[in-house]
DNA sequence: GAGCACTGC
């Protein structure tokens, strides 16, 4: 397994809380490294330590390719200082993350001729020094963790035994104090006792990294079964997992592992394995018990992804198959319902001659939905673990606000002129919001006297460039004040340092369905109840908050408990044709834990018939919708590469797959927009978007390869990205589907398609999309506008594709967006015949 | 001539 170590460098020895302060330092890495997420081991060490650099120096594997400083006291910056020092002496590195590294001049003289040395000096550097993680506190790790183990071995500088002996130590204290801690023997015989046991635990509990641990010295994975714990989200997967082997004092992969899409970071030693929800789902594709799990812990369930909800209901299916296969008699007096008979048939017959033991579920969830849960798994018992939160004061409006993003800027302004210090955290709904309360912050700022003039503002939202993201991580300026403006990425994915004001309007952007057309419109609805305490609860994780909600008390308790859960608002064509692949055959019976709307599910069923995966009696058809179920895509995407094999292009469709599954390839800033059209139109294919798509790709690759031929790999990766800066496309996004096209190029391979090319002629390719995307149909109408052939709705090309101004007699389109208007993108032209010649199921020729 | 929350395989 080939791992990156990132050296964190920090001065403070004591580590509140743990498993938070570990995720923020993942995500400044994170948004510092896009290329290499996922990549690193995390070492921490405390800078004072002359050994360190004799120690890292010694290191000649390049393992070490990576420093981060924690800059330390404000202005002093002598973490920084060794982080550079360790660079100068460091073979392989790659970067350099510090506070004193980005602002140089406000730094001190040694520290600046440190950086300035290993900025000029150092050839390889992925990148000058980017922004900041100061304020961040990391925990102290013990010394045998990880690869660092290794290099001190190989450098033949052992440390002292009692210092070993007082970090595990170290370790050991931090561990009891968690609240959890206090009730492990309890917990143990809870789950001793119930096949299936809810855990409500508040933040702070530890229950994430300890209850695992609990379980495998608690003698669960005796006769080698694996504790598996799923997260709705990779980076929560990667941190976690570090921090338990960490804990544990192994090596990550060995005992404790993770597994997430593109990295697979575990062995057959491994017991306690972190992975995402989603890839829980794909290996009970391969195997449909689950059967090298003894136990398997639902993380987050209150949060409901459509992954969970699924995950639930086939853990249930396969709890019950397998106290079956364990003895005839039924466990908990429990009969296996009827309108399940037929799965477990189906999977006890897979099983038979094997030998299974029973599964134990855990579901945790943070809120108060234990209810829920319990009933849908028979009455099951659930237990309270607390939690360790700093205080927030909830502030109400006396009266509704009519505008909530000016009532925003008063409360901001407000809260500026007459609070204490403390960063302010501002929630609202999406980048537009965002971008015009910064703008309106910036116009009355003025008004204020110069002495209170000293406040800054931050946007963040996922679409923002991972260099502008990082901003929100600078450590505020002695005297200023912190102004984050973000959307809801601040809720739960990204941790910011420093907050102790909430403002919370109350409102959120949801996606939504529209089974009748398909259209998946964004809205703007109220929050949740869940989401409001989550988000106030992001005012006091380093002391006391305050969040100011800009509604009065009365509308908080008429606000839904909890956020509708996204399996009853989404497409379900994918989660349909997973349980379909999983042996589920009646949909509509499916025990699902909130049943999804009939109607969006029929429309689904009718989607994938008119696709080839199920037969007329709804069954997986084979091999079209066995191959289909394989493949990490939407169904669409995924038929199209079965199909483009027998037009020989499936070389092409891999890339176009590819890029078409991720955000946006292209970023055009407002203020340079006129460039980056000239840079797109370099690209550009008179046949549309999708030709374009596979333009940039192509160009991009080559670019790579040329590059890689002169320079190391750490370098090609960095002119790449300054490639995709030049021609206005998101490294970020180009760098996804890069991922994504070398899984699917294998999962092609594993499936004997052919994956040749269609050389220089495009046609194939363009006949190929006509039978893949036949659903997105649209004929020019004698206006300009386009209709739809399948809703038969109104629709028009957006202004971003290629075709928008040359407006093609037919075309077909990728996505359906619904803003002002209904509009489609990535278009391609194609002619009308080959609806009827390449998709009779669907379209024939008028007499 | 337009602007789209967040995840995940």
């Amino acid at each position: 397994m080939a791992s990156t170590t990132l050296l964190a460098i920090g001065s403070k020895r004591e580590a509140p809380g743990c498993s938070s302060d570990w995720y923020r330092l993942i995500q400044v890495c994170r948004f510092l490294l896009p290329p290499l997420l996922g990549s690193f081991s995390f070492l921490v060490r405390k800078s004072d330590s002359r050994s360190l650099i004799t120690g890292v120096k010694g290191d000649k594997g390049g393992r070490v390719t990576g420093v981060g400083a924690n800059a330390g006291d404000r202005g002093k910056g002598c973490e920084a200082v060794v982080a550079a020092q360790i660079c100068v002496h460091c073979i392989g590195l790659l970067c350099v993350v510090g506070g004193g590294l980005f602002r140089r001049e406000l730094l001190p003289k040694p520290l600046r001729l440190a950086s300035k040395q290993f900025c000029l000096h150092r050839s390889n550097i992925l990148a000058p020094p980017l922004a900041v993680a100061t304020q961040i506190i990391f925990p102290m790790p013990s010394m045998d963790s990880g690869n660092f183990k290794q290099s001190q071995h190989n450098s033949n500088i052992n440390k002292p035994k009692s210092e070993h002996f007082a970090r595990r130590q170290n370790i050991e204290q931090q561990r009891k104090a968690l609240p959890i801690a206090a009730v492990e023997k309890l917990l143990l015989e809870e789950v001793r006792n119930n096949d299936t046991l809810i855990i409500v635990g508040e933040t702070g509990s530890g229950k994430t990294t300890q209850l695992p641990q609990y379980l495998n010295n608690g003698g669960f994975c005796r006769d080698g079964g694996i504790i598996g714990i799923t997260q709705p989200r990779r980076v929560a997967a990667v941190t976690v997992a570090k921090r338990v082997a960490e804990e544990c004092g192994v090596a990550l992969g060995q005992k404790v592992g993770y597994a997430i899409r593109f990295e697979d970071v575990t062995s057959s030693s491994t017991r306690i394995k972190y992975m995402t929800d989603g890839l829980l789902l794909r290996e009970a594709l391969l195997d449909s018990y689950l059967s090298k799990y003894s136990v398997i812990i639902v993380d987050e369930a209150h949060e409901r992804t459509v992954h969970t909800d699924v995950l639930l209901g086939l853990l249930k299916t396969v709890q019950k198959t397998r106290s079956k296969g364990v003895s005839d008699a039924v466990k908990n007096g429990m009969p296996l319902e009827k309108h399940n008979g037929s799965e477990v048939f189906s999977t006890l017959k897979q099983c038979r001659g094997k030998k299974l033991s029973p599964l134990k579920i855990i579901i945790m969830s943070a809120s108060l939905d234990a209810r829920v849960f319990s009933e849908y798994f028979g009455g099951a018992r659930a237990v309270h673990v607390q939690g360790r939160q700093y205080p927030v004061d909830i502030l109400y409006t006396r009266q509704p606000e009519t505008d909530y993003v000016d009532a925003t800027l008063i409360t901001i302004f407000q809260i500026h002129m007459e609070e204490g210090p403390g960063d302010i955290l501002v929630f609202l709904t999406g980048q537009e919001e965002i971008e015009s309360a910064e703008r309106l912050v910036h116009e009355r700022l003025p008004q204020l006297s110069e002495s209170k003039r000293k406040l800054l503002t931050f946007p963040i939202f996922s679409s923002l460039p991972s260099e502008k993201q990082m901003k929100v991580f600078m450590p505020t300026p002695i005297g200023f004040r912190k102004v984050i403006l973000a959307t809801n990425i601040a809720e739960t994915s990204v941790t910011i340092p420093g907050i102790k004001y909430v403002i919370d309007p109350g409102m959120v952007k949801v996606r939504t369905y529209e089974a009748s057309t398909g259209i998946e419109p964004l809205i703007i609805v109220k929050t949740s109840k869940a989401q409001a305490l989550q988000r106030s609860g992001r005012a006091g994780r380093e002391g006391p908050g305050k969040c100011y909600r800009l509604y009065p008390e009365s509308e908080f308790d008429k606000l839904k408990d909890s956020t509708t859960p996204e399996i009853k608002r989404c497409n379900l064509s994918n989660v349909i044709l997973h349980l379909k692949a999983l042996g589920v055959d009646d949909i509509i019976g499916f025990d699902f834990i909130e049943q999804p709307d009939r109607i969006a599910i029929i429309k689904s069923m009718e989607l994938l018939f008119l696709l080839g995966a199920l037969t007329d009696e709804s069954k997986l058809s084979d091999p079209v919708g066995q191959r289909m179920a394989r493949l990490p895509l939407d169904p669409i995407y995924s038929k199209a590469l079965i199909i483009a094999s027998e037009f020989n292009c499936l070389e092409e469709m891999l890339i176009v797959v590819a890029m078409l599954s991720v955000e946006s390839i292209f970023y055009a800033p407002r203020e340079k927009l006129e460039e980056s059209r000239i840079a797109l139109k370099s690209f550009s294919s008179p046949e549309g978007d999708h030709l374009t798509l596979l333009n940039v790709y192509r160009a991009s690759d080559e670019f790579l390869q040329k590059s890689n031929l002169v320079n190391s790999k750490e370098k090609a990766e960095k002119n790449l990205r300054k490639w995709c800066k030049e021609n206005f496309i998101n490294s970020r996004s180009l760098k996804h589907a890069r991922d994504i096209h070398s899984q699917i190029q294998r999962n092609a391979e594993q499936m004997n398609l052919h994956v040749t090319s269609c050389g220089d002629d495009m046609l194939p390719f363009r006949r190929c999309l006509a039978a893949s995307f036949f659903l997105n149909a649209a004929l020019k109408q004698p206006d300009g506008t386009y209709r739809a052939l399948s809703s038969g709705l109104t629709v028009q090309i957006h202004p971003s594709s290629v075709l928008f101004r040359t407006k093609p007699e037919c075309i077909i389109f990728d996505e359906l967006v619904r803003t002002n208007h209904n509009y489609i993108r990535n278009i391609s032209r194609i002619d009308y015949l080959w609806l009827a010649e390449l998709a009779p199921q669907c379209y024939a020729l008028q007499e």
